[in-house]
Parts: structure tokens; C-alpha cells; sequence
DNA sequence: CGTATAATTGATTTTTGTCAAGGCTCGTGG
DNA sequence: CCACGAGCCTTGACAAAAATCAATTATACG
């Protein structure tokens, strides 16, 4: 189990202070024109690690901005499988379908302690009518989930096992700063083994083996939530991660 | 190689005459703000099968409606390998990404000869940005992308090979008729097993010994691009397929 | 016909999963 | 302070799933 920072969730003031204001659904949002936001936003809701935003299944009256922690977004399959299609890290939209009656067809699983933005769903729609930036913001943060996923398939489904778990550690680190080129440098990182073989499909044991092989080749290590780059440029080549393309890939929605 | 039975794409004289205006990103235009749309397009375009409509890489100026025929979106990997992300069927909105300026990350190929209905990229935006029933239009498409992607991910990680097979092929037969329950009737399904692998992450030789598999348990026969399901209950079952969420997975959006 | 692509099959290897058992770490309560 | 339990991590032996290799056979198309 990763060993745990004590942190409480980061919660803004009011939108002006929102330090991610400019990767969410909101940027259209600024100066003269925040207050429309402002008003319009429930509240902020905190919630602790391991806990659910919402279930799959759940008819949800809300969305949410991530502000604060790390989400995991799964299906869950009649099987038992569940299969983890997207890592939410904050200025994530979460909950919005097209359907305002349907269920939700995932859910969202806190990793760490977070904190959301809270909208009500059905008056969103409203709001996105009154204002075509809003739409359109939406629909490039929408249209980016596309790509992270469309990328996420193509890993599960074209890479062997050793190749995917690099990959996923890579994105996340391009993710956290935007460069995956860190020196021998720790990070935290809220997943269990058992979560990367969710997210990978592959089980915990065999994750585990591929770690274990990641790291006799002195590429990285991973341990109880923490992630030691030792060799930056091989992981990159292991990982067919091409820096170019990854900025698309993982870009933060510029309307 | 599918027995292809000759037949032009359906090219709509206009925007009224549409067969499918509904199902696509033009829906919020209706009647009197019709010819909104209909000023705006740049034209159609036929394309054989085996054409690209746009590849990975490539700088797009244009998006697209797909009017008529079956276009496979695949992502290239640097291994060679390739795969399909998702199989668009018409009504289906093409070639649209966040970054006006970023390469295509998937390509488009076309399964059959194709129509496309083409819209100039940039103004797009701008049209958007006029109209926010078009954007919202266009958030409610691509969310509802989202959520296809997220269901093919969920199969590929999760199922073993003879369920994935089977779900794909109901899921398409869903899509084309809103019902996989067709008794003993042949549908023309224009992919390969070599698509098929793609789609799922197997290979073309184990696709092979799936659909062998599936038919000696008598559920269906798979054959030279034409499908014909013998048991439609035990396939339904077989596929872990629910109609009830089916619903909600493969929604024509509606705003 | 002849060529090219797709489908099929069997033999074999590689990859990944399953099962089972311990070990580690951390928090909790006596 | 120690004992305990709950997750998680680790390992090994084994089984199953899927890939690879290598022909061979259809099938369509000019």
C-alpha cells in the first residue's frame, strides 16, 4: 500500500483563486464573465480515498470539475472484471453523458483524497445553450477524452505486457509535468499493482512480474506507490513514447 | 474477400433531402436554419473501398459527415501493428480533433465505397462558436464517442477471445437494426478476420479459430464478409450482451 | 487462366493467467 | 509496546490462452 502523505484536497475560495480554471470546461470563463460560472456551480465536495463520485449504473443529477486527487474511471463487467478506461487527474470534466436520463455506464473511484467542483447536470445543458464557448469547450474537453482513450485501446489492445505497463508509468509522468525525462527522480503515484493490471488488462501477479523484469533491466522501479525513474531515455524507447505526438495526446483543451 | 455486391454511395441531392440529418451533427438544423448547413459544406466526396479518407499524421483542413458506407478509424503503432478504434457507420462525424493545428493521431479507412459530406475545419469552430446548438450537438456526439471507445477498451482488456468476437459482431448487428435478435438472417458485415483482430487485439489466425469455434457451437457463421447468426439467444448471452445498457452504449445522440 | 488476397489448418512456442502460499507494512486495539 | 488483521506485494509451479510459423486451400477479379 502506497505510504500516504497526509494532504488534504486542495479547495478554492471561489472560482478567481481556481488554480486549474484554465484546463476545465470553464476557461471560456474569465474576468468580466467568471461570475457566471461562480453562480452557477453547486459547491465543492470533498470526498476520501477509495470512495465513489458515482457508481456505474447510478442516474446522476450532477457533473463534476476535478479539482483536487486522482480518479479512476472503470466499467464493470458481468463477469467481475472491471476495466479502468481513464485516470482523471484535476480540470477533469467527470459524469457528463449525452443522455440526461441514462445511467452511468462507469463509475469513478477516488485514489487519493479529492475534492470536486460541483454542477447540477440538467441546468449544464442550459448554460452550454446560453453559451456557445461553453459548448465548444466542452466539446474539445470531450473530443480530448476521445484521443486519451482511443490511445489508451490501442495500448491494451497492440502492446505486450511489458511495453503497456511502461507506457501507462510514462503517460503519467508526461501527464504530471509534462515530461517524462525526470533523473532517478521519486513520485508518487496512487496505484495499487492490481489497478495498472485493471487499467492494462493484465492481472496483478503477471504486473507484478513485468515490474520485476522492468526493474532487473534497470529501467525503473515501482514500489508501494512510488515510481523511481533509472533510466529516462530507455524507459521513452521501451515505452514507443514519441514525445511529439504525446503533446496531442495528452494536451490540456486550448479553445 | 467479401462477395461485395455492387452499389454507388448514396449522395443526398441536399441537405433536405438527407436520409440521415438526424442522426449527425447537423440535426440542430432544421427547417427554416436548414440551409445554414447546407451553405455552409464545401461538397461531397465518393471514395472506393480501401481508400484512406484522411491518414494518421496528416494535417487536416476538413471534417466530415459520413453519408453512406463503413469506415474503419485505426491508430498506427511504430511495432507495424495497427488498431482499429472504432468502426463508424453513416451519421458517424469524422476527422474532428481539439487542435485545429495537431496531425490526425487515427486514420480513416473505408470498408466500402463511401460518401462524405465535407465541412471546412476551421470555420467549423466558427460556426460552432454562432451556433451553440451545433456545439452542443457536437459535445453530445463526441461524448457519445467516448463512450463507445470506453466499451471496445472494456472488450479488448477484459474478455477473453471467443466473447470479444462474439460481443463485436453483436454490437455491429445492434447498430445496424437497434436489434442483434434477427433470426437465422445474413447480414454483409464488409470486414476481413484480419479487421476483426485488429478491432480486438488477436490475431487474424486465432480470429480464424474463433469463429470456427462459434460456429461448431452452432451461434453463428462468419464468412466471406457475411454474417449469419443461428442462435440469436445464445449469442446475446454468449456476448454478455444487455440490450438495456446496449441502449444508452450506442445511441444516435439526441439534443 | 493466373494472380492476389483472404481463409484455413496443424504443429509449436510464447505470453499470460491461475492457484497457492508466504512475506511485508501499516494501522488498531489491548 | 506488542500482537493482530487487512491489504498489498512477491514468488514459484503449473495451466490455459493466444501468437507464430508454415503450408495449403478457397475466392474474387482482371
Amino acid at each position: 500500500m502506497p505510504k500516504r502523505v497526509p494532504q488534504s484536497p486542495v479547495v478554492p475560495a471561489d472560482c478567481a483563486q481556481c488554480q486549474i480554471h484554465d484546463k476545465t470546461v470553464c476557461r471560456p470563463f474569465q474576468g468580466p464573465t467568471l461570475h457566471v460560472v461562480q453562480d452557477f456551480k453547486l459547491g465543492d465536495r470533498v470526498l476520501p480515498a477509495g470512495s465513489q463520485i458515482f457508481w456505474p449504473e447510478q442516474e446522476l443529477s450532477e457533473v463534476y470539475n476535478l479539482l483536487d486527487g486522482w480518479v479512476s474511471l472503470y466499467r464493470s463487467l458481468p463477469s467481475g472484471r472491471r476495466q479502468i478506461v481513464d485516470i482523471a487527474l484535476p480540470g477533469s470534466f467527470l459524469g457528463y453523458q449525452p443522455d440526461l436520463e441514462a445511467p452511468m455506464l462507469h463509475g469513478a473511484e477516488c485514489l487519493t483524497d479529492v475534492a470536486v467542483c460541483v454542477f447540477p447536470r440538467k441546468a449544464f445543458d442550459r448554460l452550454a445553450k446560453q453559451y456557445p464557448s461553453l459548448s465548444l469547450q466542452l466539446a474539445k474537453v470531450t473530443a480530448q477524452s476521445v484521443i486519451r482513450t482511443q490511445g489508451h485501446l490501442a495500448n491494451v489492445g497492440s502492446r505486450p505486457a511489458l511495453i503497456r505497463v511502461a507506457r501507462l508509468l510514462c503517460e503519467i509522468l508526461y501527464r504530471l509535468d509534462k515530461s517524462p525525462r525526470r533523473v532517478a527522480e521519486t513520485v508518487e503515484i496512487p496505484l495499487t499493482q492490481t489497478h495498472i493490471g485493471e487499467a492494462l488488462g493484465l492481472t496483478n501477479v503477471y504486473v507484478n512480474m513485468t515490474l520485476r523484469e522492468l526493474r532487473e533491466r534497470g529501467v525503473l522501479i515501482f514500489k508501494g506507490g512510488r515510481l523511481t525513474v533509472l533510466d529516462p531515455d530507455r524507459l521513452v524507447q521501451l515505452a514507443e513514447f514519441e514525445p511529439e505526438t504525446a503533446a496531442y495526446e495528452w494536451a490540456d483543451p486550448v479553445s
